[in-house]
Formats: structure tokens, sequence, C-alpha cells
DNA sequence: GTTTAATACTTGCATCTTGCAAGTGAAATC
DNA sequence: GATTTCACTTGCAAGATGCAAGTATTAAAC
């Protein structure tokens, strides 16, 4: 088999640059670090802090400092479970839910430019196959361990 | 067309994870960053500094201090090019390719556990795909810009 | 052929990010 | 009730980042 690291290296340093270029709305800057938080805050359902870290593989320090900011810049809000008062539930304001939803068109405008290079067929077949790919990795306790979202 | 975002956003966040504890060889510790450099050093053809810092997309005068570090810890070397004394080219060091090597081995055992989850089929399939999203994105102008590699 | 502009870097500085260590307070275990 | 564990937060020190301003070399303009 040819090699699969560069394949894989070319293709997510491209989406990696495609990310950094998504992430000011409005006059509003915002990090690649602060549109994944945005983005699994979105996705996820009730987050804890630990929870987005661990999916995230950032230190819980650093996350909380990141989240810290997020909360300034009236992005993304606390407030602690009833149920365990040690834990923070994160979700995002009015603002931060227009920001998340602006930088996704953004990238999903990008993604269907690149995908528009293909027929059907090979759309289909791409799109069945980093479906292949993310349950590959799922599965595999090689990687990925923090992340199973 | 379903959400291609998200799609793109858990296999890159996984293979990133993965990179990111791919890094350490022996005793030498090397960044995420460090890795990237060495292994475009190692798959562009005695590249300038300027070339590299490009194709990683990485401000050329963070690149030249992460290039300082890799020739202290003898991974990097640099010459002046004989035609424009302005330019350096990069190479690696015995050590360098040594470490470089090591990565790469360590990213395509991990890749292969992964891709040892499906059946022949799959896996060509999988390959298939993501060379032509490979291209696609090298064509299409939104995004990538930096890097023709 | 000298002046001007452009290129390929390098350094100064100020800011941000990072992660370990060490803390707080709350829940679970014993 | 005491100890441990957990979910976070802060102190610090180290590293990464990028703009502005520099040097040296080459190319372009006149």
């Amino acid at each position: 088999m040819e090699n699969l690291r560069s394949l894989f290296q070319v293709m997510t340093r491209r989406f990696g640059l495609l990310n950094k270029n998504c992430c000011s709305v409005g006059g509003c800057d915002i990090s690649l670090i602060q549109s994944h938080i945005l983005y699994e805050i979105d996705n996820q359902h009730n987050p804890s802090m630990q929870q987005i870290a661990d999916t995230l593989g950032t230190d819980i320090t650093t996350f909380s400092r990141q989240v810290q900011s997020l909360v300034k810049m009236n992005l993304v809000k606390k407030m602690p479970d009833p149920a365990d008062k040690r834990i923070s539930i994160l979700s995002l304001t009015a603002e931060g839910k227009y920001i998340a939803g602006s930088i996704d068109q953004q990238m999903n405008s990008f993604l269907h430019e690149v995908f528009s290079q293909m027929n059907e067929f090979e759309k289909e077949t791409v799109i069945r196959s980093i479906h292949l790919l993310n349950n590959a990795m799922a599965k595999s306790s090689a990687c990925c361990k923090p992340f199973q979202g």
C-alpha cells in the first residue's frame, strides 16, 4: 500500500488551512481553537467543560481560560449543573449561535466548492468513504481516545 | 447533502490527535509543528525557508525561529543557495531523517490499524476517495492557496 | 551605473497560548 | 467523619505568535 500518511497529511493540512481562514465573522475575530469550542458546544448535548476539553484533546487549564474569553466575548454561557455543583454546563448565547452558524456556513460553502469539482458518483463515494474512515477511527484503540462523539 | 463540515471536522480532529501523539521519538520530543516541518523538508526538493513556511501556512518569522530550534537540535541543516545568497535551502541531517522516518512509521502503523477495520474493497475506495478529495482541493480556489505540493 | 524597489530572511518586542503545580470547593468512598 | 476523587480555577514560567523594523542580496528603473 502506498504511503497513507502523506495522503492524510496533505488532506488534513488543506482542511486545516481552510478552517484557519474561516474564523472571522463580521468584526468578531475568533481563533481556530475557539471556533472548535463553539462547534462542539453546539453539537453536544449540555456538555460540561471536561467533556469538551476531552473531545478537543486540550488541557483543561488551557480550556478553562479559553472558555473564560468566550464568556467575556458573550458567545458562551456557563451554568452550574444543578445535580452536581462541581460541573459547569456550557451553552452558546444567541450571539455565539450566530457566529457558530456563520462559520459553519463558510466552511460548508467552501466544501461544496471543492465537491463541485466532482461528479455525483464521486461525491457519494467520497462522503461514504469519510464515514467509513470516521467509524474505523472511532473503533481503533490506537488513536483518538479522547474523542468519541 | 448532509453537513459536510461536521464530517470533515470529526475526521481531521481525529487525525490531528493522532498526529499529536506521534511526535516523541526516543528521548527526543518534537512539537506538532516541528514534525510538520521535518515532513515537508523531507518531501520537497531542496526547499527554501519561504517555500516550507508557505506550505504550512505559518508566518515566516515564526518559521524562522522554529527552524533555528531544529538546527540547534541537529535535525535540520541550512545552506545558502549558491545562485541566490538570500535564500536558505533546508535539508534534514542524518538524525533528522531518522526522526522524520520514525514519525512516519508510527503514523503509518496507526493508519494501518485503522484501515484494518475495513475490507479490501472499502480500503481501496477510501484511498481513492482521499486522492479525489486532494485533487479537488488543489483545484479549488477557495482554499489552501499556500499549499500546492 | 547608480538609485530604487523587491525579495529572503532575521531580530525586538509585546501579546497570547500552553501546561504543570498547586489551589478551591463539591461529591463519592471508606 | 475522614480521605479520596473529581471538576474546575489560578500562579507561574516557558514557548509560540506576528507585527514592525532591521540586514543583506538581487532585480528593476531610469
